[in-house]
DNA sequence: TTTGTGTTTAACTATATGGTTAAACCATTA
DNA sequence: TAATGGTTTAACCATATAGTTAAACACAAA
């Protein structure tokens, strides 16, 4: 059958393309490469997504999913706020054990042009982000969590999920700021 | 003077290299990106520099140098050995937060091509790493410290320094692979 | 078998990129 | 002033790279 032959092909360039963007970034990475790896020809490459950066933002949409779907934890208010924090938590250290690239790769894509990336993040994220804020907001107003900047709220218990402690252990000036940028940019802050 | 503008165009040079290269890494730098970040004219970096990898070399060996040069802690012998381990440990610490563009470059340059990258290492590391391990192995058989591998150790020491605890709070599956090939590669494992 | 359609390839083009060269520049000194 | 030598530049070259094209291929329907 024609169709299964065709997503497979699709399937192996995404893989190959993740593998190699991932590796080198968007600047680093060379069609050639990303062919060779899919083991297909280059023109393919363009055939199934017109150039390099429209297959670019298809992987990386396909990362940013599976990054922020996570937020949907906060969506379901039958937790307590706590708990719906500590599972959020707990579902990104996972991620970032699951996928070690991925979490340096946006580090990255993110250092290298802020206002392009979050301008791509904006069609993944959607709102997602958005109620995770509004969410700790309320519980904020209902007296249920200390009332701070949730983005710091968030930051803190990243942290305390590790058994790390803000005020003993940490200084502002020897936080390894990757993590602080990573936990800002997911935000959209 | 003729050599206070020599320097200064090498420098701006390596300033300029640094920053590009930390952001895109050896394959997506671009020597014109580098040239007119130094606000110089692009045939200048082969005068300087011969040609791209050995500018590289120059910026990576000033980067490495650097780091390496913290695990001289353990050459003093004077303090006793957790004192040593509690020191680099915080000058790691602090250096990863002064620096996080180089603490991702890093771990990407290793990824991309651990062998080329190990063999770069070993000229500016020299015997730092051995010295290091040797000093914790001392204090090991003279039943200072427990018997375990040495690598194992300083990774356990590096997140006890940070509040966490192995054994309560992390899994060897949840912790963040990039921090362990960090430390792993450190000492040349 | 022939036709049609979606897939794949080899060969090509235009441009970007690393690197070279010869000449210009400029301060020092004979 | 003229010569010297390190520094800087514009213009160039060869190759790598992204992207295009026309033709071949494969397979299903007529």
């Amino acid at each position: 059958m024609k169709k299964l032959v065709e997503t497979s092909t699709e399937e192996k360039i995404m893989e190959a393309a993740k593998e190699v963007f991932m590796k080198y970034g968007l600047y680093g990475a060379r069609m050639q490469d990303i062919a060779n790896t899919a083991g297909i020809n280059k023109a393919l490459l363009h055939y199934y997504f017109r150039n390099k950066e429209k297959l670019f933002d298809k992987v990386f949409e396909g990362a940013l999913q599976k990054y922020f779907q996570q937020m949907d934890v906060f969506s379901d208010s039958s937790l307590p706020i706590k708990e719906r924090v500590f599972k959020y938590v707990d579902n990104i250290l996972l991620f970032l054990s699951e996928y070690p690239q991925m979490s340096i790769f946006i580090i990255k894509e993110f250092s290298i042009n802020p206002e392009l990336f979050r301008e791509k993040v904006q069609a993944v994220k959607r709102d997602k982000a958005v109620r995770l804020i509004q969410a700790l907001e309320e519980e904020m107003a209902a007296g249920k969590i200390k009332k701070i900047d949730p983005v710091l709220f968030l930051f803190k218990h990243a942290l305390k999920a590790q058994g790390k402690d803000w005020n003993k252990d940490f200084s502002q000036e020897k936080l390894n700021l990757s993590v602080k940028k990573f936990v800002e940019f997911s935000l959209g802050k």
